[in-house]
DNA sequence: CGTTGGTTTGAAAGGACTCAAGAGGGGTGG
DNA sequence: CCACCCCTCTTGAGTCCTTTCAAACCAACG
């Protein structure tokens, strides 16, 4: 267990990218097909269960990746042996891109859940990159999601209680269904990563929160938002 | 006061880029002469004195900004009214890159100490983009950077206890000269916001360290490290 | 020389942490 | 299929760190 587990790797190419399902969002949104034709080296469609590595921090970097379906997290570990948790990538985002800048990974990603990715080769990118402008466009666009998600998490996970930061956490990851709504949950040590507390200050918090009726159904693995716009209140003026 | 001060606005186009004298840091880097005949539109040399803001969140975005001398802040605003610094620009550093991809600044930048900008106008590196991959691949990486020192800042500035915090902030910026080093200090309040501590605290944090040795000569501006490798260890021990 | 904005310092209150014990769930082997 | 085990999550009590509110201090400036 804890290994990789690959579903399919027989995915080469063109064709497939053509027909992903979440083209529109991933990376290759922008080709057409003259673009796909200039791809020549194989791009893996792989699978991982929860709680598999995916790289390391360190590790020589040689690959891309997008995420087709779960959640993965970035660690970066500190020198002094302290770590955080910098980004949460979700479907569709782009993750190793530093592969394209440097040679080795700069945080270890590791599947929150049961995942998809595709593991793109660095040279595609670059090769691709000297021919297709829209790829180029397609990367810097990515890149900037990236650095606005890591600002985002920044300013708004890491601010104030932990109560409002929660909120905030669960907001953003949401998924409305009519008048209320369902959001994840990782393990609590993960979620302590993500917002800078230890995992007992989370399990209280989401205590707290069902004592106040902000939200209900506390499973390991989701909560339910009974008044979304109650909760986003309570994110905002703390109420 | 605080209002924006020009110095000069006189600098158009190709030859000053060319003599730039940050230039192998900054955004042109890797492009050559035929790359700089490109450029039509003007290129602003602006100085800021301190605390004078730049762009501020919202404001539409039509440039791109690099550094050349002194400090400037991204401060982002929270929905709730709270707000967070979420990058510390340094000369040769690439900001306001948001301008590329959506209409609106994402956050507001101000300077922290006097300080100088090359003001330079998005459609610029849109249309040398298109002719250039070297100008792109510069972009990429300026933007890669940008998403280290974002990822890195969350990690390590924003992780365990205040004075930790603290000794690896200043070693960020630290600038050695001989056996021992100087690093620059700004407002309290705004070293608060970077670390998320409120300002008395890093007044607090700033003392104790004094008292331990591990800084010296405090002022508003600066510190004093006289043993950089004591300082180090403590950012990694926290001894 | 008084004003002003920024910094330092103090004391009390509050939030998060530590250490520790107990409860729940899923998986494994009998 | 059930019992047991292990991992994770929850909950409790005391301690430590940061915040809050307040007052004093300092340096620059008019």
């Amino acid at each position: 267990m804890m290994k990789p587990v690959e579903i399919k790797i027989a995915w080469q190419g063109q064709s497939d990218c053509e027909t992903c399902t979440i083209r529109s969002s991933a990376l290759f949104a922008e080709l057409n097909e003259e673009d796909f034709s200039k791809i020549h080296s194989p791009i893996d469609d792989l699978g991982y269960e929860a709680n598999s590595p995916i790289y390391s921090q360190g590790e020589s970097a040689q690959h891309v990746y997008t995420l087709r379906q779960g959640y993965v997290k970035l660690l970066h570990l500190n020198p002094d042996g302290t770590s955080r948790i910098v980004r949460l990538v979700r479907p569709g985002d782009l993750f190793g891109m530093e592969s394209l800048l440097g040679d080795h990974y700069k945080h270890a990603a590791t599947a929150l859940t049961n995942a998809h990715v595709c593991k793109i080769p660095k040279n595609v990118i670059s090769i691709l990159g000297e021919e297709s402008p829209r790829l180029h466009r397609q990367i810097v666009k990515k890149w900037g999601e990236a650095l606005s998600q890591s600002e985002g998490w920044f300013s708004e996970i890491n601010t104030g209680r932990i109560e409002v930061r929660l909120a905030r956490f669960l907001l953003k990851l949401a998924k409305e269904s009519g008048s209320f709504a369902v959001a994840p949950l990782f393990k609590r040590e993960d979620m302590g990563l993500m917002m800078d507390v230890k995992f007992e200050t989370i399990s209280r918090a989401l205590a707290s929160m069902a004592e106040q009726g902000l939200i209900s159904n506390i499973t390991r693995l989701s909560v339910q938002i009974p008044n979304i716009d109650t909760l986003r209140n309570f994110s905002e003026k703390g109420i």
